[in-house]
RNA sequence: GGUGGAGUGGCCGAGAGGCGAGGCAGCGGCCUGCAAAGCCGUAUACGUGGGUUCGAAUCCCAUCUCCACCUCCA
């Protein structure tokens, strides 16, 4: 079975070809960096790492651009306002968003491209589209002609004449008021650095050129998949696909959107004052149950958010670490080639196949885990080896192995030699206990019991003896 | 007004004509000195009203409610 995915411009599964065999370009909207990363962006970042680490998996050479938008009228606004260079104020957020990403486990892009150093790519699309009659110049501002290109509006599926008009300009300046900017002639009281040369004067691009303009430097004028937040529909990409189809190009031949994070049913937005910030969210749980709680729900299915989800994501995240870990005591780490040659569950690769069926591949994630606690339980070593492997294998698909060296170290929060200290110490406790539950003294056994609970060690007592770990932060 | 999406057990969430996904919480049991972890078991679930069918959460009709995009938005 090959790979189906859900194309939202046809809104039918199709069976995934790839434009080079063996090759998969992706372009993916990134975020516009004036303010602070919130949970729901991190949600369509880890939605997309999934689906590459899924790719790769099936044995594709995956080439993911994620733009980085660094300037527009909000960082301008905002940057002014702080008394900030635009600039500072959009790297400032860019570090943000890039260790929040990095923080749950997403692969940095292979490319990750600023909109702002990509003014001569712009500036050659634009005046392509002029001179094939697709754009017109006013004033020092450049419009995309949405009349003169008849598929305007195919990608959502909405007629021209239902729309409101595009209010980035007053509407004298434009031929349609359903016009929209692809380049913005500079304003009085704008930055001067904020602003740069073109056949039309100074100015900066639109929003939505930016995207065009590097999705072909990097992936070519035609690419596998283009994707982004579901909200991104319209007017961003629709806008994308006219400018880039209207100037000859082939642009994306799949399109994919995720769906966005709730919280009480409505979406998770700064606007709306519900926005998450990823840092407060982190502040009590670890990055990976963050993870697992966003990547848990399928990609195209809102993700309602609560106080609790974080706490069934810790707890689940624990489920995992526990088998690992006490799997990986028995029986040894497997290799690196047996993880990445390891046969995947039937049930896992086609849930996996049919458009990221995480909720289902998950579940199988469940089922092996469970028979490998079992297997523990039953001293079937062999049974044990096989369910860590398998399960490692499938939690990496996800980004979730919790032995993967992201999850190791931030686990403990320490290194390795702090680590084996830590356990000479804790060592001794444990043999003592040992000793006073031998002599049936349990009143000792359980006050050591008590006392490193009381230090964030958790004993379990096993029937090869006691073990340790650090509670969840939780 | 236009274009879409959603209503599933206490909660989160898959599924999309016929064996009650999975997780979290709860309850019972096993194991344990007690715990913890683990394992086993445990649910009159599919917004409402009709209809089609041997059989519907899944198809059809009607209806209610909620959400999103058409402003910046992942």
């Amino acid at each position: 079975m090959t790979l189906r995915l859900f194309d939202t411009a046809t809104r039918e599964e199709r069976e995934f070809a790839p434009l080079t065999p063996g090759k998969v370009g992706i372009y993916l909207c990134g975020p516009t960096v004036q303010s602070s990363p919130h949970v729901g962006h991190l949600r369509s970042a880890v939605a997309f790492d999934v689906l590459q680490r899924w790719l790769e998996r099936s044995g594709y050479q995956v080439s993911m651009v994620r733009n980085v938008t660094d300037i527009d009228d909000k960082t301008l606004a905002k940057a002014a306002e702080a008394g900030w260079e635009w600039w500072a104020w959009a790297l400032r957020y860019e570090r943000e968003f890039q260790a929040a990403y990095a923080a749950v486990g997403v692969k940095p892009p292979a490319a990750e491209p600023r909109a702002t150093g990509h003014i001569p790519e712009i500036i050659a699309i634009i005046a392509r589209l002029i001179d094939n009659g697709h754009a017109y110049e006013h004033g020092g501002s450049v419009y995309f002609d949405v009349r003169s290109y008849a598929a305007y509006g195919s990608l959502t599926r909405q007629a021209l004449e239902d729309l409101t008009p595009a209010p980035d300009a007053p509407a004298d300046d434009k031929r349609d008021p359903r016009d929209f900017a692809l380049w913005k002639a500079r304003k009085d009281g704008e930055p001067e650095t904020a602003s740069w040369e073109s056949p039309w004067g100074r100015g900066r691009p639109g929003w939505h050129i930016e995207c065009s303009a590097m999705a072909q430097r990097y992936l070519g004028d035609e690419f596998d998949i283009h994707g982004g937040g579901l909200d991104l529909r319209f007017p961003h990409h629709e806008n994308e696909q006219a400018q880039s189809r209207a100037a000859g190009y082939g642009f994306a031949r799949l399109w994919m959107h995720s769906a966005w994070v709730t919280q009480s049913g409505a979406k998770m937005s700064k606007s709306l004052g519900n926005g998450l910030l990823v840092s407060e969210v982190l502040e009590p749980h670890e990055p990976a149950a963050l993870r697992l709680a966003l990547a848990a729900v399928h990609y195209r299915s809102m993700l309602e958010y609560s106080p609790s989800t974080l706490d069934e994501a810790s707890a689940q995240w624990a489920r995992f670490q526990g088998f690992v870990s006490r799997a990986t005591e028995r029986v040894g780490a497997p290799t690196s080639t047996d993880l990445a040659t390891a046969t995947l569950p039937e049930g896992f690769v086609e849930a996996m196949n049919d458009d990221l069926g995480v909720p289902r591949a998950l579940a199988v994630i469940h089922e092996t885990v469970r028979a490998g606690n079992a297997a523990l339980a039953a001293g079937d070593d062999a049974a044990v080896a096989g369910a860590l492997v398998g399960a490692r294998a499938m939690l990496d698909v996800l980004g979730l192995d919790p032995a993967a060296p992201e999850w190791a170290a931030e686990r403990a929060g320490a290194s390795d030699t702090a680590m084996a200290a830590l356990d000479f110490l804790v060592r001794a406790d444990i043999d003592a206990r040992a000793a006073a539950r031998a002599s049936k003294d349990w009143a000792t056994a359980d006050a050591i019991r008590d006392r490193l609970a009381g230090a964030g060690i958790v004993i379990e007592d096993a029937a090869d003896g006691a073990r340790w770990s650090l509670a969840a932060d939780s």
